[in-house]
DNA sequence: TCCTCGGAATGTCCTACTAG
DNA sequence: CTAGTAGGACATTCCGAGGA
């Protein structure tokens, strides 16, 4: 249990350089990210990190634990190899991520035909932050974005995970304008962190981090559960109040009149990626933290198999068009 | 006021295509 | 032939529009 607890706080490691460099850092108490008591609880939270928001990230873990773990705990590599993808699916709807998880669990067990993940290897402190990543890159249902998570997880914070926080950052800090995709804010990232390395990622989370706190406080109580809600629901809730809805289309209606319509102004992505980052930075803030549990939203199969029918045929209408621009 | 619907977004995998 | 790139699929959430 000491051993999970130092892990999680990263008792052992030394900020001195770090905050040598970002004195501002030390004064408010940052770089200690929490992450989870093992590594392989991290690589599977690092999956459902991904393609998710924070709430659904958090839900996804929840039911890991609530379903099969023991005693809500977060369940082991063999609890994860006791039921099926199919079942994983179904019953903590994790979707497309169950056989990632499935088959990162048979890794780390070394099941027969699946080459082992040591996860003690990968945890060693003579690993380098190039043996870690190529590793965990190799693992199926891991890309750049989610290697160089676990990679700052395991402490090379010389690596760090771009994403499109990370154009919202740039984009509201450093300058970067509607023009500029991702990977030209990645290179941008990359050569503005260049200055503290080997801590890229600490000063780089440091600077998000300082961005939350200034629009949404620094208070722990968003953290607490409140007195009518079950502990599971309640951590992370970490949501705005929202206005009841007629009240938001009205005000809706009224930010409507002043800024003609938002579907005309996004040509340059700058209006759209504004207003969809105000939602994104809440549920991004808190990527590292552990699990816990989140107001379940059930979602509506019927209107998915529907969106993606109309996607479908849109695409076979594409299709067909480029079938027909082949045969002439 | 409630409900339904469509659109957009997320990171990774995979396949088809293109350039050298 | 190989390496690189583009784009679709995946599951889920959120938001706004519009109809009942």
């Amino acid at each position: 249990v000491m051993g999970g607890v130092a892990r999680m706080l990263r008792v052992s490691l030394d900020l001195q350089e770090f905050h040598a460099m970002v004195p501002e850092a030390k004064e408010r108490g940052f770089g200690r990210t929490f992450r989870s008591p093992c590594l392989w609880e991290d690589l599977v939270k690092t999956i459902t990190n991904c393609n998710m928001k924070w709430s659904g990230t958090v839900t996804m873990n929840l039911r890991l634990c609530d379903k099969v773990g023991k005693e809500g705990s977060f369940p082991t590599p063999k609890e994860i190899l006791a039921k099926s993808p199919e079942w994983l699916k179904e019953n903590c709807r994790v979707g497309y991520r169950a056989e990632r998880i499935y088959r990162l669990a048979q890794a780390v067990e070394g099941m027969d035909g699946v080459e082992r993940l040591d996860l003690e290897w990968l945890e060693h402190p003579s690993r380098t932050q190039a043996d870690a990543f190529s590793k965990l890159l190799s693992l199926y249902g891991f890309g750049n974005f989610a290697a160089h998570n676990a990679c700052q997880l395991l402490g090379h914070f010389d690596s760090f995970p771009f994403d499109s926080e990370t154009v919202r950052h740039f984009r509201e800090k450093h300058g970067a304008n509607g023009s500029h995709k991702f990977p030209q804010v990645a290179k941008m990232a990359e050569k503005h962190y260049s200055a503290f390395a080997p801590y890229q990622f600490l000063a780089y989370w440091f600077e998000l981090w300082v961005g939350y706190e200034e629009r949404r406080g620094s208070t722990s109580t968003r953290w607490a559960v409140r007195g009518d809600q079950k502990e599971s629901t309640a951590l992370f809730d970490v949501s705005t109040p929202k206005a009841p809805r007629a009240k938001r289309r009205r005000s809706a209606q009224a930010n409507k009149s002043s800024s003609s319509s938002r579907r005309d102004d996004s040509k340059d992505d700058d209006d759209s990626d504004e207003s969809r980052n105000v939602s994104r930075d809440s549920e991004s803030t808190d990527s590292f933290l552990a699990t816990s549990g989140a107001a379940h939203n059930n979602a509506t199969p019927t209107k998915n198999t529907r969106c993606r029918g109309k996607k479908r045929r849109a695409r076979e209408f594409k299709g067909d068009e480029r079938d027909a621009n082949k045969r002439r």
